[in-house]
DNA sequence: AAATCAAGACCGACCGGTCTGTCTCGCCAA
DNA sequence: TTGGCGAGACAGACCGGTCGGTCTTGATTT
């Protein structure tokens, strides 16, 4: 990993603990073990490394969360499997997240004061709950799910439900919590199964 | 309202905004019209301000959510009143949180840098929780919800949904899309009373 | 020799907090 | 009634330290 990557890296664990402006470029040198002059050799500024580390965090969000997803072919079966990656993979993730949700972190922070950087990371949630729409609807076609399921309502749930467990497992820090948080809604979504 | 009191709706409203961590001492000197000498008067630091703060958030947060809760009998009439509330009274009053609840945006950012001041933050996180769980038991109780509902479950989902919620209002800033979140959260709720 | 990379001194701006000074107002004695 | 005085309220200069960012310098690589 050359040093631009291991700025990168570092920065994503920084940001997931303390967010983007409570950051020092301070920090980031000593965890990156480098200088000023490593530094800006690489970035022209904090700003133009924010958009590299949302970037590599959206790599890692869509390794971690559709892991396998492809593979699996039923709709409904898609969406456990997303709720499973989510916890197991994405959330409990403390080597890249030691944090937690890094998106959320740097979302409620920047969201009255970076509103320009905030509208980046709004475009990650945009994209996932069209996707959990995308897949409510398959699931309502292929049958899996009644016609009377509202798509609408429960994309909210879940997605809602996402953030709500994501952020309480960063104020608690409890897996067992996170774990009974996303089982309850894997549980929810299956009792629309029958 | 004096001083100390002007200070303290001031900064509520920019922790709300900013956090505690990105409002500087002169935001506030400014928000509130005064100086240093002004602001030291009335409070030692700006973490003894930052409790000042946080108790009146607490009884707006109460003021707001358990408005009229005492009028209704119902434990599940209760729940459905106080998640109106949280949408129409709580969340949509941007007179006192104009950048959306001051308890997540608090809690985020604190979490990983201060965290015994977060731990001041997650009791009223327990409170609500335990509120909502108590209810939930008390509907069992009375019949209105059947023996079958698991408590704990429905406690995850309603919970974490307004967490949810008032995230995605952070973000999105939309009354419409808050509306479906809390709406969607009730509807999921009644169809337990079937 | 040229190009690349990294070290760290340095810059102006801003941070939270301290301290001195000024002003106002209530209290009490004459 | 009035003059003097002390306490509290507030203004803002000032402190050491940190912020993001620039720039010179030197080492290494090709």
């Amino acid at each position: 990993m050359n040093l631009k990557e291991k700025i990168i890296h570092e920065s994503l664990k920084l940001f997931s603990l303390k967010g983007l402006l409570s950051t020092s470029i301070k920090d980031i040198l000593e965890a990156a073990d480098t200088s000023k002059g490593g530094f800006y050799n690489h970035f022209s500024s904090k700003e133009d490394l924010f958009f590299a580390v949302l970037d590599e965090a959206r790599r890692i969000w869509r390794e971690k969360n559709l892991a396998g997803l492809d593979a699996v072919e039923s709709p409904t079966r898609k969406i456990t499997t997303l709720l499973n990656n989510y916890k197991d993979r994405y959330l409990k993730d403390a080597e890249n997240f030691p944090g937690g949700c890094v998106f959320i972190a740097l979302s409620t922070e920047l969201n009255n004061q970076r509103p320009h950087l905030s509208k980046e990371i709004e475009k990650g949630f945009i994209g996932l709950k069209g996707l959990i729409k995308r897949l409510l609807e398959q699931g309502k076609e292929s049958g899996e799910l009644g016609k009377g399921v509202n798509t609408d309502a429960v994309t909210e749930i879940l997605f809602n439900g996402m953030l709500g467990a994501s952020l309480s497992y960063g104020v608690n820090k409890s897996k067992d919590s996170l774990d009974k948080s996303i089982e309850s809604l894997i549980e929810y979504f299956e009792q629309l199964q029958k």
